[in-house]
DNA sequence: TACTGATTTGTAATCATTATAATATTGTAA
DNA sequence: TTACAATATTATAATGATTACAAATCAGTA
């Protein structure tokens, strides 16, 4: 899998301390920060970094696919993760974490019986699938 | 499928005007309308309604399980919908619909496939589980 | 009818995110 | 190196969805 700085270096786009500092922290990390999580990492090597920095740096890697964006969370802030190898998300409803789920299976009750033999317990599953309708497609 | 009305009766909650002005809107509704929307609707029959009684009483039939909130939209209203018989959804990232796709199927895989035979494109999944993880079930 | 508890309403507060404009930094060409 | 243009960063304001709150209203019962 390649790391997320190779992906912005491969891109040209202009490696700025800033970046350098929020790559390092998201690079392999499993812990889905939120942006001010990742702010408030950066801020302690970086002092006058801004908020600002952190919500555009993370869109830009979003958009070159180095990292994803999570709304696991019905309310309240998004997460990020590093995209690497196909892997599933759990939601712990009492301690609020993000749980990777290291599977390689795309059947839905299998992923289930897997997150339960981990311990876990499964109560609640939201599949979104995104893209353009045929509606869209149609009419560009 | 029960309806919404037979879970809130079920249940022994009052029925009161402004909740079974929400409820007949949204029993059986495909649009997953927003909390601004159903206000929308609603305030046309029912003029004095409040916003916050359409949040409290998504909430309630949230919890009740009679509907189901959508966080599908990355940034943005919560959606909701009936919960019905099994099925997918799918955002569109043009013209921002949820779309239903009616599948009984398990895998991602095939559920793709069906969202393409029906004309769509698929460029994304996300799939979100949620529970009580390990940790959180032994210290209860 | 009078009382009690539940519900609704209108408004204020909160909080994540986005927009904006001034400042600083970067890369490039002379 | 210096000058310049393009890009990035910063601080702050604006937006918008949701939640909190307290007063007013309603429903059910004695
Ligand atoms: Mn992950
Ligand atoms: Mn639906
Ligand atoms: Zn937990
Ligand atoms: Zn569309």
């Amino acid at each position: 899998m390649k790391s997320i700085r190779a992906i912005v270096e491969e891109e040209g786009i202009s490696l700025t301390p800033q970046r350098l500092a929020i790559i390092d922290f998201m690079e392999g990390n499993r812990t889905h920060p939120t942006v001010d999580e990742i702010y408030q990492d950066v801020k302690s090597m970086y002092p006058t970094i801004s908020k600002a920095t952190v919500y555009s740096t993370m869109q830009l890697l979003c958009e070159l696919g180095a990292v994803q964006e999570l709304s696991i969370r019905k309310r309240g802030e998004a997460c990020f993760d590093p995209r690497e190898n196909k892997h599933q998300h759990f939601l712990c409803r009492k301690c609020n974490r993000v749980i990777d789920i290291s599977v390689d299976l795309y059947d839905e009750e299998d992923i289930i019986k897997a997150i339960d033999s981990r311990g876990h317990r499964v109560e609640d599953v939201h599949s979104y699938f995104y893209g353009v309708c045929s509606d869209c497609i149609q009419s560009k």
